[in-house]
DNA sequence: TTTTTTTACTAAACAATGTTCTAAAATAAA
DNA sequence: TTTATTTTAGAACATTGTTTAGTAAAAAAA
């Protein structure tokens, strides 16, 4: 008899709603607005029952970031429809930019919020394997450019750290909105000026 | 009589001897940490009193910000001790790297947390005069290197935006706990190395 | 000097938060 | 049917930022 795999089938099923839920709240209303309080009414539970699909916030948080860079990752890889691997290169610098325009809560979440990381550290997690799975492919590319001789740069780390740090800082400039109030003559293309003179950078020997 | 010079004087006196102890308790036990009740017990005040000097805890955030800000700039302006341009744009970015890595905390409250954008949103202030004093000065610099032909490009905005989100990133990234986990052969290293390439694509014509 | 007004301050309360405790209800096993 | 286990909820706890109402002190006015 099927009971016990339909009890965990039903567990399953909950968790799922409370992290369908939560997602659907933070990006309706931010993270910080959002209380278990709220995703609890919403399924029509009470608070402490979620106590018992997550240890607490921080793991909500972090099973919602894990998910969003399982998204990011399957963009990313829609930049190998170029043969040429600087173009590639260009192309992923262009759909991480825009997962972070489209996103911008997720991404606040998958880069910037501590929340993931705390989770990590409480179960003594040293490596971040989503950042790593992210960073992991955008060197293969990278290192694909140098095998190609089209970038001279030999130290694949470094590049790859300065790539995403750029797009990085360009991107969350903008989502803290620091980057729309300090008198720029054309804020609202500031990105994609910047990242064509980046791109220029990059590839001119 | 000096009556109400005494008054205002001691008012002051009241308002600083917050801001100090914010700070203090802010750099020590991080901002999420600290709480009204733990400031107004260190100076021996009832938490309501705070609220005679501060709107909220917003204005605390947004007034610490802006003093950083003027460490910040007087830090940035040593870097006219080159006459070289280029040399003081290098010596820029390394200072502002710098101070992000002494002071983690204010560089959070100054470029990432919202809470004093918010407090200009209050106020009906759209510009960051902050942030764009600093930024206006990162452009001064490039422009010195453009008259100088040290430096190709000539659309100030978009390079000043680039460098300053390229530094940006490199610090958030490790800020954020998010640069040391992703497997880099020499994590403790890696700004610098990212910071030297950098600049070598900068000035390589 | 005495009275009135303004100021400075506090204690208590409020509403909201994440989280835990206790006990009841529903379900499965015997 | 009875017993054991799981699931759930309601209330409670400790905090938080913030507000209210009232008190004590100081300054100004009489």
């Amino acid at each position: 008899m099927g009971v016990s795999e339909r009890r965990i089938r039903e567990r399953l099923d909950a968790r799922q709603s409370i992290l369908a839920t939560a997602r659907e709240l933070f990006l309706l209303k931010g993270f910080e607005a959002t209380t278990i309080r709220n995703i609890a009414e919403k399924i029509e539970y009470s608070p402490s029952t979620i106590y018992q699909h997550f240890k607490d916030k921080n793991e909500i948080f972090y099973t919602l970031h894990t998910e969003s860079f399982i998204e990011l990752v399957k963009q990313m890889k829609r930049s190998d429809l170029h043969e040429n691997p600087l173009e590639q290169l260009i192309a992923l610098g262009k759909i991480y930019i825009q997962f972070a325009e489209d996103n911008p809560e997720l991404y606040d979440l998958m880069f910037i919020m501590e929340a993931p990381i705390d989770f990590l550290n409480l179960l003594d997690e040293t490596q971040w394997i989503e950042g790593k799975t992210a960073f992991d492919y955008l060197k293969s590319v990278i290192s694909a450019c140098i095998d190609k001789g089209l970038i001279k740069e030999t130290d694949v780390d470094s590049l790859a750290y300065l790539i995403w740090s750029t797009v990085h800082g360009m991107v969350t400039l903008s989502l803290s909105k620091r980057g729309l109030r300090i008198g720029l003559s054309n804020p609202e293309t500031i990105i994609d000026r910047t990242f064509n003179i980046f791109s220029k950078l990059l590839v001119k020997s």
